[in-house]
DNA sequence: CCCCAGATGTAAACACAGATAACATCATTC
DNA sequence: GAATGATGTTATCTGTGTTTACATCTGGGG
């Protein structure tokens, strides 16, 4: 609620820190990013109190967006690259599973990266997902899903090659497996009491029901 | 619960339509959640527009509804009621399953009633569900939970009393098929390619599978 | 070293949104 | 046939997204 109420407006000389009044030179746009990524409500935010908040003219936001639109779709490209870095570290692929255990555990955590996701960044997970999923919508077609996505069906193969499923995943192995997390993250994510156990435990029951599931078909 | 309207209003005189003008007597309220109900993007709406389009001033919304968000939650307890009587008829409470496949049909007809609602009525779906189901978080605590998320935990009893599934349903066995049959309605909802099958499909495949983890864990 | 060009930020303004208050009008009831 | 309360209207306030014209900073070429 402080403003800063341009205070010595030091037009002095030297600055001593460019970055603290008005002009942040460069990094306005990250600053602006940074500042939306730590909203709590990061769809209803405005652009206004973003850049006030930031000592800068709501105007100055424009320099670096179109509108306020594009800020959040760039905000939510941000938060996609961080799920899949969880993913990546989750699935640690510079370790292959070499017996059932392994995989089970591959695939363990990478349900646990998605649940973990939700809990840690409430209001990324929102934005992706929420609302229809509009910003992830959007940017299904920009993003390559081959990177991100593509992780659940590898730690399904990896369940089968290492003899813990029958058969190779198909395409509807992958989107059942995909619906139960998800559906169990929407879930948590909308504090339905029943997803609010321990988050562990969690991924170990769903990924064991839906290991369960892929024994005994076809 | 809703206002005693004055039946047919029989207006004897001019003004054949006394709707399409200003004053709605009664029915604004109506008339106000009916629009809204039909708008392709219910969360986005604006009150204004709302208002205006009826033939009405901003104002005159205020006098009905306390805020655009009282407004909104009153369509979002609406359309859970929708949502709610798709189950009930699915479930078919005066038919209970006499055999297995019965039980398993009750089964299948539940889910695809979830998978459809989220077609036929999109924009409800993002207002109930999307954005971490903030509407759905705040009718939570005044809507009956006992007559709404009920039904699936009867159908599993059911698959369990026909000897489709060996143990009792658990609590845990009714979030992991809530689990399932969510995720893939948001995932549809969002357009994502792999679930955009024929529902009749994509429910049996949801529900087969969930049984087929049910049958085999303790 | 100066000065200029382009990047960056400011000031002012527009249209529109939610919301409130004071006033006008209907429609029913005594 | 008024009185009265529900209903709708006319301003008006604040806040937001966005644009336009102007000001300022920064780095590089004479």
């Amino acid at each position: 609620m402080l403003e800063v109420p341009a205070p010595p407006k030091s037009r002095a000389r030297q600055k001593p820190v460019s970055v603290a009044r008005g002009f942040h030179h460069g990094n306005l746009r990250q600053a602006l990013l940074d500042a939306a990524l730590a909203a709590p409500d990061i769809e209803g935010l405005s652009l206004r109190q973003l850049a006030t908040g930031l000592g800068v003219t709501p105007a100055a936001a424009y320099r670096h967006f179109a509108s306020r639109e594009d800020l959040l779709l760039e905000v939510a490209r941000i938060g996609f690259t961080r799920l899949e870095s969880r993913f990546a570290q989750a699935f640690d692929i510079a370790q292959p599973p070499s017996d059932a255990a392994q995989a089970q555990g591959r695939f363990v955590r990478l349900a646990c990266a998605y649940l973990q996701f939700a809990d840690d960044e409430p209001a990324l997970w929102r934005l992706i997902f929420g609302a229809q999923g509009a910003a992830y919508r959007a940017l299904s077609s920009v993003l390559d899903r081959r990177n991100s996505y593509d992780y659940l069906p590898a730690a399904l193969l990896g369940l089968h090659r290492t003899g813990v499923v029958p058969h190779p995943p198909s395409e509807r192995d992958a989107l059942f497996a995909w619906s139960a997390v998800h559906g169990a993250a929407s879930l948590r994510a909308g504090r339905v009491p029943g997803a609010l156990m321990p988050m562990e435990e969690l991924a170990w029951e769903l990924t064991s029901r839906i290991v369960q599931s892929l024994r005994s078909l076809p």
